[in-house]
DNA sequence: TTTTTGTAAATTGTTGACAATTTGCGCCTA
DNA sequence: TAGGCGCAAATTGTCAACAATTTACAAAAA
């Protein structure tokens, strides 16, 4: 006679402290507070979290598998710090899987899903209007992520967010980070035309190269310094 | 002036009874000894391993984190059972993976490589002579373990044996899976050759299809192929 | 000075004990 | 007989203590 448990009581049911501890050290991880190759001490999170050392030492578990901490037996649990030839097949890999989507996106999309992607392209125009450029960092993850989601492979989105998760602790190689934003932008304009044109090697191939240009970014310690090339 | 530690000392160093409890459970599943579903018991699995149950419980949150058991809180840890939309998901995912890899091969592959391929493919062969039909289950792994290295991203190939670890504890919902061997046979040597061919479309193509014959066998009735046909 | 060595402190690895929750089962009741 | 109630057993969640290893540092030796 029990019904369906209310969302939030069921997250509660679902929410150990490993559960919680894994998801606040990994929250602080992609925030930066722990930047690649810091030593994360048990004894040190597990009195700050205010837990014991198990569920702490159950979360590192979770994070090792997920790619996100390396594990040395008697040493201590560290941030991984992927090196330069990873960080490459991963972006790499990410625009495969982006092309992937571009391909069966131009087979079919419904209109809720052009209007929604349009609607964040055109949020993404107005934040580099603004200037504002957490906003849109935040906007692009979000696009892709919802372009990825649309593909319909569960599988695939999510193997494609831990790959972000990867390059989110990807040690910024080239500190002039800022100003990057209005490049990507137009190009976003024309991965929805590209689907929206129905030819899905034009729109595997668009996303292809838009993702490869993140790469890029990374390699390069920026050639040119124009900014708005928009 | 510490030397480099030899292998297998690096390997004892490197191996908690965590580490060994997990690949001992892993082990355990993909040989069907925990067949998908089955609940598994902390103090029992620790009992028998001869270890306390925190080891163990730090290997379920490994083992959950890859895919491998779901957890339920305060009711315990299950082998997973992927069902039905998922694996077909994972096969097409893997598909489209494959036909990546095979696109990259055939712009170039070692003659060492290509020697090496076809050597696994004769073996095959001589498996399918001899009926030995868990001989050649092996060699086809093996046969597409190796090729998908041999592309040279080791995050694919990463990604690509999670996937295949998955698939191995997708329920057989066809019980025929006998006698299935020589069918598959024949396309291994199409595949060397569309790779020979040095034409990515043609050897991603060959690859992909051969890739999704699993997911067919894996359907029950005579279905047409699903979505995401890249 | 530089290196080595020995000892104490800090940290991780493992275990057993206790608390909280679920499960199993006999019993009662309608 | 079917269904609910309640207690005991089993199981999981969490914690604190102990063991093993590494790290830090000072003293001794080259």
């Amino acid at each position: 006679m029990s019904a369906l448990p209310h969302p939030t009581i069921a997250q509660l049911q679902s929410s150990s402290l490993t559960t919680v501890v894994q998801q606040e050290i990994e929250r602080a991880i992609l925030a930066g507070e722990y930047g690649p190759g810091t030593k994360l001490n048990e004894a040190a999170l597990a009195l700050k979290l205010g837990v014991s050392r198990g569920p702490v030492r159950e979360a590192f578990r979770m994070l090792d598998e997920a790619g996100l901490v390396r594990t040395e037996k008697n040493r201590g649990v560290f941030v991984r710090d992927i090196p330069l030839d990873e960080a490459i097949e991963i972006y790499e890999l990410r625009a495969a899987m982006e092309e992937l989507v571009g391909k069966h996106l131009a087979r079919g999309m419904t209109a809720a899903q052009r209007e929604e992607a349009e609607a964040l392209v055109l949020a993404m125009e107005v934040a580099v209007q603004a200037r504002d450029e957490h906003g849109y960092h935040q906007l692009n993850l979000r696009f892709h992520d919802r372009l990825v989601e649309m593909a319909g492979n569960r599988k695939l989105a999510a193997i494609y967010r831990k790959l972000v998760k990867e390059i989110a602790l990807i040690r910024r190689r080239n500190l002039a980070e800022v100003g990057i934003l209005p490049v990507s932008a137009s190009e976003h304009r024309e991965i929805l035309e590209a689907i929206a044109s129905g030819d899905p090697e034009r729109a595997g191939r668009v996303m292809f190269d838009h993702a490869l240009d993140g790469k890029e970014r990374m390699i390069q310690p920026r050639a040119d310094g124009g900014p708005f090339t928009a």
